[in-house]
DNA sequence: CGCTAGTCCTGTCTGC
DNA sequence: TGCAGACAGGACTAGC
């Protein structure tokens, strides 16, 4: 499940095709596209001019036009191939055709994810939350928004409009980090743990990206390679094995529709 | 506004 | 071995 390290590796990989023109694109899915500001055929002659990156959504900037913005959802790729390898791929919804004899492809077996063509993406970001490896958001920050919520803090650190990029795996990787129980009250966090949880959010994505993401299942980067993280987990998807900090069993709970992984015995 | 529950989707896993 | 059902969850929506 592509979150904040995951669309970032990707966002680096596609750095290699900046500046490259699309010659053809294909879109064989139309129930894929969520913004529809042009058609497809407009994306021919332009050129990615750069690839930005916003929470989870990855940004393809052209040249003129707009842009194309992709999300992953669950299962979502986006990734280059040669354009010789023609072999067919299924839940192949979104193809860009470049010169030079390079093409990407947008595959989603789950479809949970989408594609916009949007004339100015800007909006579609309006109501998203700092980007938590960016400078504004501070542990004065994270303090603020946890202050005025009752739910569960990693139901509220999973709240895009408050944190963007954060998602199942990271959240409760950040909370094991910090030693936070994931179903205290957001508001009831004291000042030195939302200082450790602070420091926990953002290292963890950091090792994230430099481990070039988490292939648990279905996520690749944008070579179609799997990432490293999976390696280096502490908790997540580890129910029932021995805490790497204390030797406890590791617990899981439902926890705002989604599996959340934790030490009873050093999260407090 | 805050919060919960329901919805979408299909490959993979589990139990009989 | 085969099949049915459970399970995974990001973002959005309805309803209280």
């Amino acid at each position: 499940m592509p979150e904040l390290p995951e669309v970032e590796t990707i966002r680096r990989n596609m750095l290699a095709h900046k500046g490259r023109r699309i010659v053809a694109a294909e879109l064989l899915r139309e129930d894929i596209l969520r913004c529809r500001d042009y058609e497809a055929q407009r994306l021919v002659g332009r050129s990615l001019k750069d690839f930005q990156r916003r929470g989870k959504f990855l940004i393809a900037e052209l040249d003129e036009a707009g842009c194309i913005v992709l999300h992953m959802g669950m299962s979502g790729r986006f990734y280059g191939l040669a354009e010789e390898a023609d072999q067919a791929l299924p839940h192949v919804h979104f193809i860009l055709h470049l010169e030079g004899g390079h093409k990407l492809l947008y595959q989603d077996p789950r479809r949970f994810g989408g594609i916009w063509f949007c004339a100015d993406a800007a909006a579609l970001f309006a109501k998203m939350g700092p980007e938590p490896l960016e400078k504004d958001f501070t542990a004065q920050y994270l303090a603020a928004v946890l202050a005025r919520r009752q739910s569960a803090v990693k139901v509220v650190l999973l709240d895009q409009q408050l944190i963007a990029g954060l998602g199942n795996i990271y959240v409760d990787e950040a909370l094991f980090a910090a030693g936070i129980h994931p179903q205290r009250p957001a508001a009831a966090l004291t000042p030195p743990e939302i200082k450790r949880l602070h420091k926990a959010i953002r290292q963890v994505l950091k090792q994230g990206i430099a481990m070039r993401g988490t292939s648990f299942r279905d996520y690749r980067d944008g070579f179609n390679r799997p990432g490293d993280f999976q390696n280096y987990l502490k908790v997540y998807g580890k129910a029932g094995a021995p805490c790497p900090r204390c030797g406890e069993p590791l617990q899981k709970m439902t926890l705002g529709g989604r599996g959340t992984h934790y030490c009873a015995n050093c999260q407090a």
